[in-house]
RNA sequence: GCCUUGGUGGUGGAAUUGGUAGACACGCAGGACUUAAAAUCCUGUGAUCAUUGCGAUCGUGCGGGUUCAAGUCCCGCCCGAGGUACCA
């Protein structure tokens, strides 16, 4: 009997959907396992063949926990708010909703063709209103929030109230958008509106005038991570710098916190150092100069206070509000010019142009330490979000500095000793400091120690710890995503009460902007409420409901809370996430920051999210070339290119197998090659190949859907996992697929002849039982540690062995079928009841291997002299080391080989290997 | 520039603590079965030399080092991929 995996596929998978085997509930006397996945954006384009396998790593691992007696969560859902589909709205009229269904119907399809073990009961989609209903709400609770430094955790906003109430800004320890100080008598004193304006500075969830990356391709602004070189990550357009008056989470608050928690969870060093890098936490000092002349003080950041003797000049950021103030009468009009221009440049610009530029201010300010004068300058390469968006330059010891100093004739005066400065600056941090009064002498970090303790102590500054981390812009200028609950009253926004819960995104039929620059929503009808209040006009942006979703999805149809606290107890947090290392910096710090504050809130029991996190690597296309001869018809076999000058074309990979063109399908693909001639080799027409991203455009996408139908979704799974480690990218070529279809095929044939089912009931021989017990070893090992391309090998192995051993006995095939199931569910559960099983395979106790069996009573040494395995002896394994020895020395061949030598030194490793030196 | 990765046959890759490099597949070559093809099965397959057999030498990006022994450890380079970018 054949293998016949679409009949076998097709009846299991009705049987798991009928059974509703792959259905979860809370059960208490049974440990708990969470699985997830990153959920997709559904685009138009479908699943191409590198998307699953991520999926197909999660889905064994799933079902190897399974059968370990885990209850194992292992959710779907749908990241479905989003650019793409409104996009496509706007070019087609088309609704969103529309699209984003179809295109959600059409994952499923796909999905369900491989055999994942989803619990579907669970699905959620985030633009949905029984979903965003959640992540309205959560944004209410931060609106409702502030963060408390001494308790070092968020706090509902009505204690702060109380607390200005009582002793005003005094008594609290906030972070707070700008340093405020206030008396209780003067808070009470204030409007409404005015105290509504001052605690935007402590909310979590806050309205404040921000600079932000605007993409007018898009009309909207975008996140840093949405953007990548100035340009727009989807779509590709130029994204320009505005001040925008928008809604944004105080992730800063959670710095350290999230700089903390990598501690704790299990992720890849590369991931936690990117996210460190992302949060870029710096310990300085914040020192203050006197402006000559001038009542205040310019305050800047430095993390080499040591460098203070160093100091030849300042710069400040265009955007910092000092510049007017210092800027002299004479100066103004050329400061004027630099910051218009500036001002007009786009992102992309200034990334691109690394030219130096700058003015001065005709202002100079004054050293502290040296009482020194030095002039006040401002350029672009200051930023203003980060420190106070003010510096004291170092030109010696900074290479931004340096480069400014050059270009602008500034002095530069090196500060430790021996250091040349003529060509560039001296950026280590370490050395002996010279030139530097009451520092002389000093190691880089004792001077460091020393200045901040000097500066603590004369009142001049304080110790400063900044990260680059900022705070989240939560607003996008879109129709496509959650309304926000916020309505405004005479301009000032409040949130709705939780029980008008969901805000609908109302149905508009124009989704450009409102002909006065307004966001889409400006079109609805009667968004306001019912009482008058218009409506907030912004939406969320996507990172919105992609940063709870695996809560929801412990308690998705739960509609008086975002998670129960029974399933919240139960599930705790993800155990296991999958998913690709492009959310390093967005998602996955998102995430972990929400759940740190639905941590504070006490929804959640667990402050990290996501224990252990793996990435898969991504499947890249390998595509395939054919070599059109110039100015012709006529295309030439990949050996024989070199004797002409030929242009390489893509052509469709599925036309092409083995690197073999299929001549008449080519002709067909396209009416320009109707009448195209080949000079082909050996009767063939070879093309060349290269390793691509897999797209549309390089014809090079292969469908998981094709290779379903041609092999099996067995056979898929199998491949994908045979291609290579997990982590690493990898190129997909469809051409290895048949090995391991005959590695089916063979597993198949340990079961059946051509003609009927033969399964045996006898006792399985020593060679039987070492075999199966070295693949349940093995593959157990391997999937704990995520390699599954070597557990692959290891099947292969192993039913090559019972091939050749003939074994048909049930008490081997058993255990090999359990063991089977994750990677391969249909042919399991089918064999399975092949065995006389009625019940899922996927309930079945997962096998434990036997020491006993694995004993070896010969163990081969490799005999090698100076380091070169010359043969091989085989001695019993419990032959101790004298003994093997003796016998090697007095091997005939040794003999040979030492050729009347003397023995200098001989190694004996048991089991293992022998070396003589002589 | 910085951070993170990776570099092993014609290809994808294996080698868990330093212990016979190339497992397992693909591809290729030869053979069996077949009228023929497909499918299937068997044999060979890192390179060079030798080939009558034994073999010999070189081989894990490059150059050094540690060690009885290095793909694996240490030092210095080169190249590819991904991320990040004036973060003071």
């Amino acid at each position: 009997m054949e293998y016949n995996f679409k009949e076998i596929e097709k009846k299991w998978q009705n049987y798991w959907k009928n059974n509703s085997t792959y259905k979860v509930e809370i059960n208490k006397n049974k440990p708990k396992y969470y699985v997830l996945d990153m959920f997709p954006y559904p685009s138009g384009a479908g699943l191409h063949v590198g998307h699953p396998l991520g999926y197909i790593a999660s889905d064994i691992f799933s079902r190897y926990k399974r059968l370990q007696g885990f209850n194992v969560l292992h959710p779907m859902g749908y990241d479905s708010y989003g650019l793409p589909a409104e996009q496509y709205a706007i070019q087609t009229g088309q609704h969103p909703a529309v699209t984003t269904g179809k295109n959600i119907a059409r994952y499923r399809e796909q999905l369900d063709k491989i055999g994942f073990c989803y619990d579907w009961s669970r699905e959620v989609r985030t633009c949905e209103p029984n979903y965003y209903k959640w992540t309205q709400w959560a944004f209410i609770q931060m609106f409702n929030s502030y963060y408390d430094n001494d308790q070092d955790k968020a706090m509902p906003i009505s204690n702060l109230i109380l607390k200005f109430h009582q002793s005003g800004s005094e008594s609290v320890n906030a972070v707070c958008s700008s340093d405020l100080s206030f008396t209780a008598s003067e808070w009470n004193a204030m409007s409404e509106k005015e105290q509504q304006n001052l605690l935007m500075n402590y909310r979590i969830a806050y309205l404040a005038d921000t600079k932000v990356n605007f993409c007018p391709a898009l009309g909207c602004v975008l996140a840093n991570d949405e953007i990548s070189e100035g340009l727009s990550i989807r779509g590709g357009h130029p994204v320009e710098q505005r001040v925008m008056r928008q809604w944004s989470l105080r992730v800063s608050a959670y710095a350290q916190r999230l700089l903390d928690g990598l501690d704790r969870i299990d992720w890849t060093d590369s991931l936690k150092e990117t996210q460190r890098n992302w949060i870029g936490r710096s310990e300085g000092t914040e020192m203050n100069f006197k402006v000559k002349d001038k009542l205040y003080d310019l305050e800047i950041f430095t993390t080499r206070a040591d460098t203070i003797f160093g100091v030849t000049f300042m710069v400040l950021a265009p955007e910092s509000e000092y510049v007017s103030k210092v800027t002299t009468d004479a100066q103004r009009a050329a400061v004027d010019e630099y910051l218009n221009q500036v001002k007009r440049r786009t992102e992309r610009e200034r990334i691109s142009d690394r030219r130096v530029s700058g003015v001065f201010t005709g202002a100079y300010a004054i050293n502290p330490v040296t009482e020194k004068e030095i002039p006040i300058w401002v350029s672009d390469y200051v930023l203003s979000g980060y420190g106070t968006g003010a510096i004291m330059a170092v030109p010696a010891h900074d290479s931004r500095d340096y480069a400014f100093a050059k270009h602008f004739k500034l002095p530069i005066i090196p500060v430790i000793e021996g250091c040349d400065v003529s060509q560039e600056s001296f950026d280590a941090k370490d050395g002996v400091m010279a030139n530097s009064g009451f520092l002389n002498g000093l190691k880089v970090k004792e001077a460091i120690a020393a200045t901040k303790k000097y500066v603590k102590e004369k009142g001049i500054g304080k110790v400063k710890v900044n990260y680059r981390l900022r705070d989240a812009i939560f607003s996008r200028q879109r129709y496509w995503g959650e309304p926000f609950p916020v309505y405004y009253k005479e301009g000032v926004p409040y949130v709705l009460d939780e029980s008008k819960l969901p805000l609908m995104l109302p149905e508009i039929e124009n989704f450009l902007p409102t002909a006065s620059g307004e966001p889409p929503l400006g079109h609805a009808k009667n968004w306001n409420t019912p009482e008058g209040y218009p409506y907030e006009l912004n939406t969320m942006p996507g990172f919105a409901g992609s940063s709870a979703y695996y809560l929801r999805y412990m308690d998705p149809h739960n509609d008086e809370a975002l998670v129960s606290k029974e399933a919240d107890e139960y599930w705790q947090n993800v155990d296991l996430y999958l998913g690709g290392t492009e959310h390093a910096t967005g998602h996955l710090i998102y995430s972990r920051f929400w759940n740190k504050f639905l941590f504070d809130m006490g929804v959640v029991c667990k402050d990290e999210p996501f224990h252990k996190l793996i990435n898969q690597g991504m499947i890249q296309g390998r595509s395939n070339f054919v070599y059109r001869i110039k100015d012709t018809d006529t295309f030439v076999s990949y050996n024989l290119k070199e004797k002409y000058e030929v242009t390489p074309i893509h052509v469709d990979v599925n036309i092409v197998s083995n690197d073999i063109l299929d001549i008449e399908k080519f002709k067909n693909w396209s009416p320009d090659y109707k009448s195209a001639e080949f000079i082909l080799e050996d009767g063939k027409y070879v093309c060349g190949w290269a390793v691509e991203k897999m797209s549309k455009s390089m014809f090079n996408v292969v469908n998981p859907d094709d290779i379903v139908d041609r092999y099996g979704a067995d056979t898929l799974r199998f491949y994908e996992m045979f291609l290579g480690p997990l982590e690493q990218s990898k190129p997909w070529d469809t051409n290895g697929i048949d090995g391991v279809l005959r590695f089916l095929k063979k597993l198949w044939g340990l079961f059946y002849t051509r003609e009927s089912l033969c399964l045996s009931d006898e006792e399985p021989t020593k060679d039987e039982l070492k075999s199966l017990h070295k693949l349940i070893k093995k593959v157990t090992y391997d999937i704990e540690n995520f390699s599954f391309n070597t557990s692959v090998a290891a099947f292969m192995i192993c039913v090559n062995e019972l091939s050749s051993l003939k074994c048909n006995k049930k008490k081997i095939l058993d255990p090999l079928t359990i063991i089977l199931t994750p990677f391969a569910p249909h042919i399991a559960e089918e064999l399975y009841h092949t065995l006389g099983h009625n019940t899922t395979v996927c309930d079945a106790q997962w096998p434990d291997y036997d020491e006993q069996y694995l004993k070896e009573d010969l163990k081969k040494y490799a005999i090698s002299f100076n380091g070169k395995v010359k043969f091989s002896i085989e001695f019993p394994a419990d032959m101790d080391k004298d003994e093997v020895e003796k016998q090697v020395m007095a091997n005939e061949q040794t003999v040979k080989i030492m050729d009347g030598n003397p023995t200098k030194k001989i190694i004996v490793v048991p089991g293992k290997i022998v070396n003589i030196v002589f």
